[in-house]
DNA sequence: TCTTGTTAGATTGTCGACAATCTGATTGTC
DNA sequence: GACAATCAGATTGTCGACAATCTAACAAGA
């Protein structure tokens, strides 16, 4: 008897279907940090009535990405530096701890599937496609939450995550350049194919400081210059 | 001129109050794990229509006490003795980390605040009530998260609360004892007003130790004798 | 001129009804 | 009796309309 394996099958309803759409505007920067989100105009739009994009709405708003103020509106969340610097100093202890849970359970298939995403990251890169480059590099590093066997830090990633691809977002629509070439996550892969833990760790720590220190010099420019608001 | 500080007044539509409602049931345990949440009937119960009980079950299945499965319904989470391992040893790392960004912010408010909420779970020791015992321990423990100043670690947290609550409530419930008589926080408090960090950092995980124990061998005796489910 | 009261328009919150889907029992067939 | 097809009931998902609330413009009065 062949054993096969399957997916559970895709969700059916449409609020699912919304949630993903808007979560992927927002991520992608299509909507601007504070802009409001009109729900009749938005459902016409979609095609939808305004009951399941409310709900979606509801999800995202406790997703983080998302806040609401009753009676007044639905906006997209506001990005501050401080925002970002929390997000970072938090994650490095959750890399830090993530790296420590998977480590003794790598094994053959994590190796590949480390390879896998990396050169996703590097596929991207050559298409000079900014958003998959974000999107790949976020998988990447979120290999090791996947792997450390632990539901609940994997929820807390997965949160802190959608903050930072928006994040990232941002900053690369801003600063308008061509994709760095070099590739930044060589070291990082070899490490958490070695053997030293702790090397691994503070690589990841340092590695992730570069990344964050030019995104705050972005977000600290735009509190320079406050926008007055869409 | 008297400068009066007037804090937000309340959210006044219905959702936020059926968020309350559903919350406190589930965390004190009156909705049991597992349980199915019948839409209408709670509708009817609570005499409000099906529209903001949705969307208030989406908020809380987002918070991750409920869960929903498409057509089928939504249900309390279920409880395993992993969740609780889990959520657990990422509490550990957490504390240690809030530890370490409130130590230097700690001043007179601070330790006013400490002793008081110090206080709340005595007193309701004293009043043997075991819901309110549980609610203000907590609340003793999160000041170092409210301290931290870093809104994405407190919401973190606050996720992470939520389950404890959970758990701690149906431990109580289901060995059904008065509660311990000793000061079991003595030694926090007086260890987050010392000088040694590393003691209390120390000390937060070894005693946070304590009660996980318990919880984790109620939790894998559920487990042993799985219910049939509502 | 500044403040306060009013009003119209737009938007969010809520409701009741209908459509889509699931579950379990029943029926019919081999 | 075992099994598949069908059907009725219950429940969730979605819709369109109405109620409550907010905002901004305007008018009235000190």
């Amino acid at each position: 008897m062949v054993k096969t394996e399957f997916s559970p099958i895709a969700d059916t309803t449409r609020r699912a279907e919304i949630v993903a759409l808007l979560r992927r505007a927002i991520l992608t920067g299509q909507l601007e940090p504070g802009q409001k989100l009109n729900e009749l105009r938005i459902s016409e739009q979609m095609r939808v009535s305004r009951a399941p994009l409310r709900e979606a709405m509801r999800e995202l708003v406790q997703e983080g990405i998302l806040t609401s103020i009753p009676y007044a509106g639905t906006f997209v969340i506001d990005v501050t530096a401080k925002d970002i610097d929390d997000a970072y100093s938090l994650n490095k202890v959750l890399d830090e701890f993530a790296i420590e849970q998977t480590w003794p359970q790598r094994d053959r298939r994590f190796f590949d599937e480390l390879d896998r995403r990396h050169e996703a990251v590097k596929q991207a890169t050559r298409d000079l496609d900014t958003t998959r480059q974000i999107e790949s590099a976020l998988q990447l590093h979120g290999l090791i939450y996947e792997w450390a066997d632990n539901s609940v830090l994997l929820e807390t990633w997965q949160r802190l995550i959608s903050r930072l691809q928006m994040y990232f977002a941002l900053h690369q629509q801003a600063r308008n350049e061509p994709v760095p070439a070099e590739d930044v996550h060589e070291t990082y892969v070899r490490l958490l194919k070695g053997t030293d833990m702790r090397a691994a760790q503070r690589h990841a720590r340092e590695h992730i400081n570069l990344d964050f220190e030019q995104l705050l010099s972005y977000a600290r420019s735009l509190e320079q210059r406050p926008s007055k608001g869409a």
